[in-house]
DNA sequence: TTAACATATAAGCATCCTCTTATGTATTTA
DNA sequence: TAAATACATAAGAGGATGCTTATATGTTAA
């Protein structure tokens, strides 16, 4: 059971357990907002909107049209999207365009992607 | 609606939406794979054992200890993140220890830390 | 062998997620 | 103003997700 506290890391010293306690285990708010933030791409649909957007602003109804999905189901992974802060939204008349917000999720959707086709 | 077929993308350029259709929108298939590397880090209480995992091999009862929650419950996300390929489990008598089996979602895991941490 | 320990799995519940259809809102055009 | 266009939102179905309690499996110790 937990309550009788196991202490069995690899090198079998007590102090290991604590380390990892006291240094590494994140803080839970702060592991909320990495997880938020990984949630961005962790959907296919979103992953390919960001594909896109990683190269050029697109209106909704471009990103429907290449996507061949239909407008409410872009529209609600956009929402998703601009509430994580991971896009933009710009009106221009009767269209909206978005664009990455961010770099960050630029350098993450590049880096996942690496890792992905090497293997 | 879709079938009107709108071409806005930023610079007004027939060329822009169709490049984006063949050069940037990722494969289904690719994007799904990027999609379940990311969903990994997506959720707050998986990455908190990655960022144990990241310093430490730790077994299962320690990680249930330093995380204060119950020990289904580690045993759960570690299943996930075993299907994800991303943890390997050791054996070792009653003990099983865990470790990131990938250097790239240790990167990742970083890489996203640094980003949060940055705002 | 029996008991204790460490972990995995099963079943179930509550919640969240993704998409659909239907409708609302903002903007431009006729 | 009315109609058309572009997008957002609402409501709901179906499935996935994260945790719980209870139980099964594998290992060691008595």
């Amino acid at each position: 059971m937990i309550d009788s506290r196991t202490i069995c890391a690899a090198d079998h010293t007590d102090e290991t357990l604590a380390r990892a306690a006291e240094d590494y285990l994140l803080d839970g708010i702060i592991a909320t907002h990495v997880a938020d933030l990984f949630k961005a791409l962790s959907d296919p649909t979103r992953v390919r909107v960001i594909s896109l957007l990683a190269h050029t602003e697109l209106c909704v109804g471009d990103l429907s049209l290449v996507m061949g999905m239909s407008q409410p189901a872009i529209s609600h992974q956009l929402r998703v999207l601009r509430n994580l802060r991971i896009v933009t939204a710009r009106r221009e008349g009767r269209h909206v365009f978005y664009t990455l917000s961010d770099e960050h999720i630029h350098d993450l959707f590049q880096q996942g992607l690496a890792h992905v086709k090497h293997e």
